[in-house]
DNA sequence: CGACGATTTGAATAGGATCAATGGGAGTGG
DNA sequence: CCACTCCCATTGATCCTATTCAAATCGTCG
């Protein structure tokens, strides 16, 4: 592959202050793939051979135990997967399957740690990239010791409601029974948690969702810069 | 304060491959403090002005929201709170207090981030931190997701066993009121979850915990690599 | 059109939380 | 050393939240 290929990827945080030449033999190892969707890439377990990074499409991160199988994210373009794993030369403790139809950059992880011993701007972008990931998870864990179930899922909508604009209505960005997956819960127990949005305003239609009153959800919701923004 | 006052503070996986002079330096900005029992060292949503070192006694980290308040982990010596937060330049997302009375060390956020600028072995050494403490908290959620809290206590049981050298018994090292908020439950209801425990030869007294039947226990919690092994 | 999966709804159940009350130590002051 | 107090821990009763199982509906895609 050549880097010129994908000047996104050379945007990212991670990889914007690296040295060129140092990119350039990154590149020049790593994979540029499509993948159809519900494709498991990687499964939980398994050594971390490659850093994933999703280019196009997008990437549902979800672990299982016993029967049990749970969402942990979503990641979209231009995002990476489990850097963790890669850095530790460890297993990953994820699962991870395409979305939809996706495509994904694949950078052996031996490559990725030579770099990073190599080039101190790379060292240092990775350690701000880490940081913000832990930061995320203890948010969501937060989210999910510290909260009741309809009190995520308002939490949620006010989030991706700033996301979007904040005009006063939502695009759910997944299913309904990932939404659920990920905020801890069974698709049912969404369903009805949206019921008991009513009356504060949430109006459901399919992934269309109105919220009416605001200062009602909000004063229900109480959102928690500490949990709900996203990457502080 | 002097480095050589504290040879296991050098001897952190941290520190070790430190420059001698970066670790000087660090030593000489660094504060040795004692602290009583139940002080609060800091509030979640305080700008991070020091990274703290637990050398003697143990941390408690915990987080609030509304009325609710839940443990997120106990720091024992020789541990770190908070990297990431001092590393960003951001806010605490967690709240900690000391346990019992604890010797605490403190260096200012600002030397540690000129520290991570100027020696490439430390950056590395905080990487590997880093994506330490993100897999430790990833497991912690999974645990929290996808098991029932009688799985959750018997899968803790079991690797305080382990950790403890695996004779058949099990010392638990924090107070039950805190084991339950670790493991995301009232006290009301662990009590009751080593009561659904008994008949899987678990006997509890006070902090001591007896384990007559092992297999049985194992057969219930299934315990997972990918969520109950330390540091993996 | 027909099949399949997603979503919703209903009913029953289970898992946890809350409230209240009691027993037990550990530490304090007399 | 003993009485007192406070907090932890346990137990019972009840309530609430969320899951499970079942069934109906809806939409989409082939």
């Amino acid at each position: 592959m050549r880097s010129s290929d994908l000047p996104e990827v050379r945007e990212l945080a991670l990889f914007e202050s690296m040295s060129a030449e140092c990119f350039e033999s990154l590149m020049r190892v790593a994979y540029l793939q499509t993948f159809p969707g519900q494709l498991e890439l990687i499964a939980e377990g398994d050594p971390a051979d490659f850093l994933y990074i999703v280019i196009e499409g997008s990437v549902e991160l979800y672990a299982k135990s016993n029967g049990r199988e749970a969402t942990m994210s979503i990641v979209r373009p231009v995002g990476t997967l489990i850097l963790a794993a890669v850095l530790k030369d460890a297993v990953y403790l994820m699962s991870a399957r395409t979305r939809e139809k996706s495509k994904i950059l694949l950078i052996p992880s031996e490559d990725i740690r030579a770099a990073f011993r190599q080039d101190n701007d790379f060292a240092r972008a990775i350690v701000v990239e880490l940081a913000t990931a832990y930061r995320g998870i203890v948010k969501e864990y937060k989210d999910l010791k510290l909260r009741s179930s309809v009190e995520r899922l308002a939490n949620r909508l006010l989030r991706f409601h700033e996301d979007q604009g904040g005009n006063g209505s939502v695009e759910l960005p997944d299913d309904k029974k990932i939404l659920a997956s990920q905020l801890g819960m069974t698709p049912e127990n969404l369903s009805r948690a949206f019921n008991t949005l009513k009356p504060y305003g949430v109006e459901v239609d399919g992934a269309l969702v109105r919220l009416t009153d605001l200062s009602s959800l909000r004063r229900l919701a109480k959102p928690n810069p500490l949990i709900d923004s996203p990457s502080t």
